[in-house]
DNA sequence: TGGAGCATCTGGAACGTTCCAACCACCAAA
DNA sequence: TTTGGTGGTTGGAACGTTCCAGATGCTCCA
């Protein structure tokens, strides 16, 4: 144990003459290699640990030419969404002996442009972003220094990997299990421009035509927040005839709809069901208790890191586009309607 | 621009034998230095960017014998309230010339040992521990070989910075805030054995006798998450006398109360006051209209960075804490008591 | 005309590892 | 007794920077 900081941190050599071998034999030690003599491996491991030995991962990643780390960019910590994404990534890319290292940018592209630039500089050999709000030609630029792979958005760049939920097949699950239910009057309240808004709303105008209801296809224009659903709703409202059933764009949206229809003394499922996307938090709570479509995010890092650790080892040229299959998470927001 | 990730990145002497100068004026360049003739300095960022040179921090750390990185091990990405607490060290950090880098821990000790791990072979310069649950022993070791803080948790550790919000005032914020409402039956539930849990218990009966309200002190054990209010409250419930306010242990647990009084249809604030902590997402959302203390997170932030740097550059010896003081944010789910 | 002084630039050592070729004992087989 | 392995160990080069002491060439003044 090394007390005192004011001094360096022991290296390998420190080790090495502390045993009076070596510092071949030490980075053999190290490193786990079995040509090594347990007498010397005991003496070894010992003076490391009473030194308080600790590898230098910087001069490590020098002589290798690779730092055995992969870089994860997240553009926005307070979206509960990344927390499960990132630990698949963690664990994923753990378990394949290499370690995640992250930065953020907060959703700000001039600071997401330099948190990519640390993670590059310091020779991650692989990078995950996190949804990034970045500019396309920074993460262009990045893809062609190290694989890259974009989480939870999709990409029409050629060589950089994605991974996304189909947001296509979420929404039509969302109209199969109304339809199922009895609902037929069913509304939709879309994203506006968020990412991920348009294939939702495309399946739900697929699934309406599927199960023979275009005549009651409707969807008015929200907004992946709290007011959007909220204005969505009170336009909904406006209308002559009420909907039975509402599928909004997403959980946050969802509560803004609850909360107008709360104000507006309607019963939830009784009066109109409704159903949120992503299954946050805020769903899952029991005052809410939100019909939801709930991303396999844990699986969506665990592949992303699978891309990039496959394009580490192969150095396969061309994009992979992994799409998951999301799932539908029925609560007390919807049940039957009343006939 | 290099295409073909098969090749090296270009070094400092890749941009030297571009320009025809030496790598020292190379170097000079990309550290901004004065001494350098705007030709030079030209000639060496056009070759620079065209060859895409970027700096290798490895081989920095190396010869600086700093990395100009500070470490940031979050033991929970779920927990919202880090994402504040990240952004004000993010920030700071940056302004200062440093970078910040995170590793996370999930909670799992082992996990979070290594991810400090992770961070120290990296030779960061400092170390943010995001409420730790590693063993003692691991941040002690740790904090001998950088200067580390810990923020949103105490310590005792006579090496280590701290940052934590003030909890007994917080809680004496509530009750405060409560009588002056005019509620004297104020009921606590606390958080069992979770960080803070004790001295929000401790401020709750201060503010109760400096109010001359000894009589109606009434604590009942509860826990951070939401079982831990629902229990508490039934606890409550089933006394004879109902008190008019409940001042929750955080924000989770005061969801749970909602919920037990919602299926008791007693109305909130009407017939009882809820009041919680944290000032999470949850307890803004409208539907629950939460009354709680908002912990100053961004500052405990950029304190925990302030003080980092400020070790570092100092090399001061005694521990700091820093307790800043949170606020109270009165919502919906307050009012005066029924007469 | 000869420096002094200045602006600008340069070569080499150093940082802490890994990896490779080589070395050393020692033993078994010829 | 030599030869050939084999298990264990070693020294030196290399990785891409920074930093330092010095070199170079110019201008300006005595």
């Amino acid at each position: 144990m090394n007390g005192d900081r004011t001094m360096r941190p022991p290296t390998i050599l420190d080790v090495a003459n502390e045993v009076g071998v070596s510092k071949s034999l030490v980075s053999l030690v190290m490193r786990g290699s079995d040509g090594v003599s347990p007498m010397s491996r005991k003496a070894v491991l010992d003076a490391a640990a009473k030194l308080g030995y600790r590898p230098n991962a910087a001069a490590q990643t020098m002589v290798r030419q690779r730092s055995y780390a992969i870089g994860v960019m997240v553009s926005d910590l307070h979206n509960p969404f990344f927390a499960d994404v990132i630990d698949g990534i963690d664990t994923a890319v753990t378990e394949a002996g290499y370690r995640a290292i992250m930065t953020t940018g907060n959703r700000v592209p001039e600071r997401e442009h330099l948190a990519v630039a640390t993670l590059l500089e310091m020779r991650v050999d692989g990078l995950v972003l996190a949804s990034p709000v970045l500019a396309r030609e920074h993460v262009v630029a990045a893809s062609q220094a190290v694989p890259t792979v974009i989480v939870g958005k999709a990409t029409r760049a050629p060589t950089i990997d994605s991974v996304t939920n189909d947001d296509r097949r979420g929404a039509e699950m969302v109209v199969d299990h109304l339809v199922e239910l009895g609902h037929r009057r069913i509304a939709h309240i879309d994203g506006g421009l968020g990412a991920g808004a348009k294939p939702r709303r495309t399946g739900y105008i697929r699934a309406m035509r599927r199960h023979r209801l275009e005549s009651e296809i409707r969807s008015v224009r929200g907004s992946f927040a709290e007011d959007g659903g909220d204005a969505g709703m009170r336009a909904l409202l406006a209308e002559s005839r009420l909907p039975t059933a509402v599928f909004v764009a997403n959980d946050l949206a969802a509560i803004g709809v609850l909360e107008v229809l709360d104000a507006e003394e309607l019963d939830v499922p009784g009066d109109i069901s409704v159903v949120g996307y992503d299954n946050t938090a805020l769903a899952a709570s029991h005052r809410s208790g939100l019909t939801t479509v709930d991303q396999p995010r844990h699986d969506m890092g665990r592949m992303a890191a699978e891309l990039i650790l496959e394009k580490i080892s192969t150095d396969r040229a061309t994009a992979r586009r992994a799409v998951l299959l999301p799932k539908l998470v029925a609560r007390e927001s919807t049940g039957p309607p009343r006939s």
